[in-house]
Parts: C-alpha cells; structure tokens; sequence
DNA sequence: TTATACATGTAACTAGTTACATGATTGA
DNA sequence: TCAATCATGTAACTAGTTACATGTATAA
C-alpha cells in the first residue's frame, strides 16, 4: 500500500490531521507494517481532499499553528473497500542490518556488536510497546491478529539474536579481528583471477 | 541498501551477469533480505562500470543471447567496505498482507482465508528453500547467521497463521459475515458524526 | 504450439525521501 | 538557552517499477 492507502486506513479509524496521522504510525495499529513520512502524507491527503476521498476542516487553535482536521468521505470508504480487494503486492524485505551482518567478517567486532545490540533495542521496545496495549475489543478482529503477529515475529527476531550473538562474535574474532577485511580489500587476493568462469555458478546459487 | 550495494555484494562472492544476479537474489544467500528487478539491475551494473566499481566482459555464447559478466574491481571492494561502514538505514516495513488482514471484518471470510493460506505457502516455501542448503562453511560466520535469523522469522510467522487462521476466520463468521462491510460502506453509519473533536485521539493512539 | 528460460536494455512513469521554509510554546 | 513538540507545506532529487523491444532454444 502506498501513502494514501495509508492515511485513509488511518482516517477510516477517526478524523485526524496529517500531523496526527504521522504520530499514529510511528505508535497506533498501523504501526507493525507501515510506516510514512510527512514529506508523502501531506501531499496525499491534499490529493485525496480534492478528489473528494476525504474533506479538511482548519481548525484555528490557541498558542500554536493552525491544523487541518481530515475526515474520509463515503467515497473515501469504498475507495479503501476497493484498496483492500486488489491483489496485494508482492511483499518485499529488504534490510540493511542483515545485509551488513552477512558481511560481518569484514567489519570491526565491536561494530557488529553494536549492530547486534541496536536491533535488540530496537525489537525489545516494539515488543514493549505492543504489549502494553491490549485493546482487544472483538469489533476489529484483524486488529488482534496483526498485533499478534507482529509480536511473535519481533519476539523470534529478538530471541534469534539473543541466542545467537555470541556464537557469531566468537566466529569474528577467532578469525584475527580485521584480517578477513585486509585480506579482502588486498589488490591481489580473495579472488582466483584465472579461474572465472567456475564462479558464476556459486553466485548465482 | 540500493541496487548498487546489492550488486557490489552478489559480485563479492564471485563474478556474475545481470540476469544471473537478479537470480541469485532469488534463491541465493542474499534472498532473506533483498530484491531487485532487472530495472534496476542492469543501469546500476551500468553506471558502476562507467565508475570502475566492476568491470564487464563479453562472453559470446552459441544458440543464446551474449552474456556480459561482471567483476568488482578493488575500488569497488572498497566501495562496499565504505557501505558497510555507513550508519544502516533505518529499517522500515510495510506489508500490503498485514494491511489487508486488519481490515478482515470487511471482507469476505473466503478472501481472508485464501490470504493467509497464501502466504502460509509463501513462508513453508522460503523455510524449505533455506533449510535445503546448510552450506554451513565457517569462512562466512554472517552467512549462517543471516540464514538463521531468516529462518526464525519464517518459521515465526508460519506458526502464527497456522495456530490462530481459525480464531480470525471463526471472529469474522460470528460478525455475519458481510454485515460489517454493509455498515461500514453505509452513507450515514460508522461515525459520530456530531463528536469529530473526540476522535482523532483515537486515530492518533 | 505454447510457455519458459536465457539475455540485455531503455523510456516513461510513480513514489518516496531530504532538505528547506515558517513559527509559537513548553519543558529541561 | 536549547531542544523538542506542535503544525503544514514545497521543491528538488533519488530510486524504483512497469511496460516495452528483441530474439533463440528447449521442454511440455
């Protein structure tokens, strides 16, 4: 889903400002799967306004900036029906930390622990964050499916890294620290020059 | 990670063509946690050929298309050293399934049903795939990792949908099945319309 | 004969990010 | 006084997707 689906599943939960609908991302029920930054909201929701998905109402406030309060329009509802009836887009997962682990041998053994300890941070505070709202009211029941489903993926990721940091740690440094890294960036070495066609194969299996 | 960095990393392992890359992202060591599609691919092959980040050569093949296949070149083992060095992105993830689940009250219980059974085959597959090649050499200690960790989360995730698919489709049957949509797609129903100012703390938490 | 695998690439488009502009209030 | 929160928005840029163009060989 893209920034508009995003804002009018928000907006289909209660009025909200663009403001608002960011906040809620960052900690409301969306927050396990999406994610949106202002700089895609706002032009959204002016999109949406006027195709007539959503209408604005300023709201003139005391001591701080005006906001614009959105509501989603009937025609809003059933382009969100429609939203959800689409085939859903392949899924795709891409991670930068994963991709820096994969390469862990080429990288100082304290960054790979801070690495390691940062996502821990990162999964503890989601599972935290998660459990300490219950919510569960049977009129949404997707609402409890997805929570739960976020929490047993980030309590798998948490537990995997927990069990398992020490083992690649000591895999680093039985391998001399920084000597993998030398003998990689060496102009020479990490590559059998004359033997290039037998390696296609191993990179693409 | 960019396309750039994806290639430059398939490249580390060993020589490889676009088309071949694009496969390995598929099923290769990197397919826990990247993608990319030949649009990507090949201006990025392109482009870091130009910068003398990889270089290509040729290949002419009888009955097939030539093939030209890359090599990275020191600078660009140092490029992906500096990548690796780089602060991670911050993760983010959005998924159009988890997005369409928390609307399952307004959908019909056999589209749920045929969503999550999709993606239940779509976790076994990437399971029985990473479990097909231990290729557990201690030369890579990320390797392996990277593996397990992606291993888990499926392995998470398939559990989830098989041990509560029953309870969301049982919750979504009780609610009369399409009744849910009717009301929320109603012209008048599904929101107080005289209480806006209550609500958007709603959307907001 | 039909689809798939092999193989590379471009053009047009869509979407999203980043940085900037503006400015008051509140808490540390 | 400094940072954070509230609040909206635009412009320039970056990146990625989709559809297209081209063509052979092989397996079902």
């Amino acid at each position: 889903m893209d920034a508009r689906a995003i804002c009018l599943a928000v907006l289909s939960l209660g009025d909200a400002s663009g403001y608002e609908i960011r906040k809620s991302l960052e900690a409301g029920p969306f927050s396990v799967f999406s994610e949106a930054g202002f700089g895609s909201i706002y032009p959204a929701l002016r999109r949406m306004s006027e195709e007539g998905l959503i209408t604005g109402q300023t709201e003139n406030q005391e001591g701080r900036p005006d906001k614009k309060v959105y509501r989603i329009t009937q025609k809003g509802k059933l382009a969100l029906l429609d939203i959800l009836e689409e085939a859903p887009a392949v899924e795709r997962f891409r991670s930068d930390h994963l991709f820096r682990l994969y390469f862990a041998h080429l990288m100082p053994a304290r960054t790979v622990e801070a690495l390691i300890d940062e996502r821990l941070t990162f999964y503890r505070d989601k599972i935290e964050h998660l459990c300490s709202r219950p919510d569960c009211g049977s009129k949404r029941p997707g609402a409890d499916f997805v929570r739960g489903f976020g929490l047993a993926l980030y309590e798998a990721a948490a537990r995997y890294l927990d069990e398992h940091r020490h083992e690649l740690l000591a895999a680093i440094a039985i391998d001399g620290e920084l000597a993998a890294k030398a003998a990689f960036a060496a102009p020479q070495s990490g590559r059998e020059i004359d033997a290039p066609a037998a390696v296609p194969s191993q990179a693409a299996e």
